[in-house]
DNA sequence: TAGGATCATCTAAAGAATTCGATGATGTGG
DNA sequence: CCACATCATCGAATTCTTTAGATGATCCTA
């Protein structure tokens, strides 16, 4: 009856594993210092290790001991990670059109005209793809 | 120290804000029986009542009474809530580049020549009204 | 007017997410 | 060998999210 486990990554798994993405394997101490760097996150080095147990637990991460203290990395691919969360949310906000998602971003989100041509050249690529 | 609120309505809040964005104001009574039509969620009456209360407590929906009941509407607009999502997933997962998001979707999703063609469309206008 | 139907309020449960202290093991330099 | 530094484990506290029963008010009907 309660609330399910989620299904992607929580907000601090995510920031754990885009440090480990950036660089692995990594011990407690250098995931902890990255937290702070890079996401502003500064947490004692027992919540770390918490947090990593668990994700460890739910197979978002391996690790290894090396020494006394364990190594971690990431068990699963940040491509696979960021595409299980956009189609999530376009299941979930758009009704499972990812179209409808691709205009709500166009329209909502600033794109220098860089960007712009940039997209419309991949749009104009996958077009061709398709063709066959 | 523990979880901060959630900036974004939570997974029911927005099944239940799609309801409401769908149709409004709507009773207690009609609110749950969308839910289950809708998202196939089958909750007991006074779950359905906690939550609209709870939303309006944070302001995401407004409610009058009409006779002994109360009537919900949405407070906040959809395209409000989306593009709040939507930039929070960039901030989040992009790193706060809506091309990259864009490129997963475009590289990732089932998109149909047509779409691909629309989008194409959306993008030279958008460039064309950035050019003044 | 008594009884059932319809609503809201209140209380509470239980799992999920986040944070960290206390404790104990282990290894190292003096 | 002992004190200190370094790690992990365990337990626990706190808030959020989701769910729903018990209770009481109100209204309509036989």
């Amino acid at each position: 009856m309660p609330r399910p486990e989620s299904e992607n990554p929580t907000e601090l798994e995510l920031e754990i594993l885009k440090v480990l993405w950036g660089e692995s394997p990594l011990p407690v101490r250098e995931v902890r210092a990255r937290l702070e760097a890079d996401a502003g996150r500064t947490l004692a080095h027992s919540s770390v290790i918490t947090m990593l147990n668990i994700m460890h637990r739910k197979r978002l991460v391996t690790r290894k001991k090396e020494g006394k203290a364990f190594l971690f990395s990431p068990r699963v691919e940040k491509e696979r990670v960021t595409g299980q969360m956009m189609s999530d949310l376009v299941t979930r906000v758009f009704d499972g059109s990812p179209a409808a998602m691709m205009l709500n971003l166009i329209e909502s989100s600033e794109l220098d005209a860089e960007e712009l041509a940039e997209l419309r050249r991949l749009i104009g690529r996958k077009a061709k793809e398709q063709q066959q």
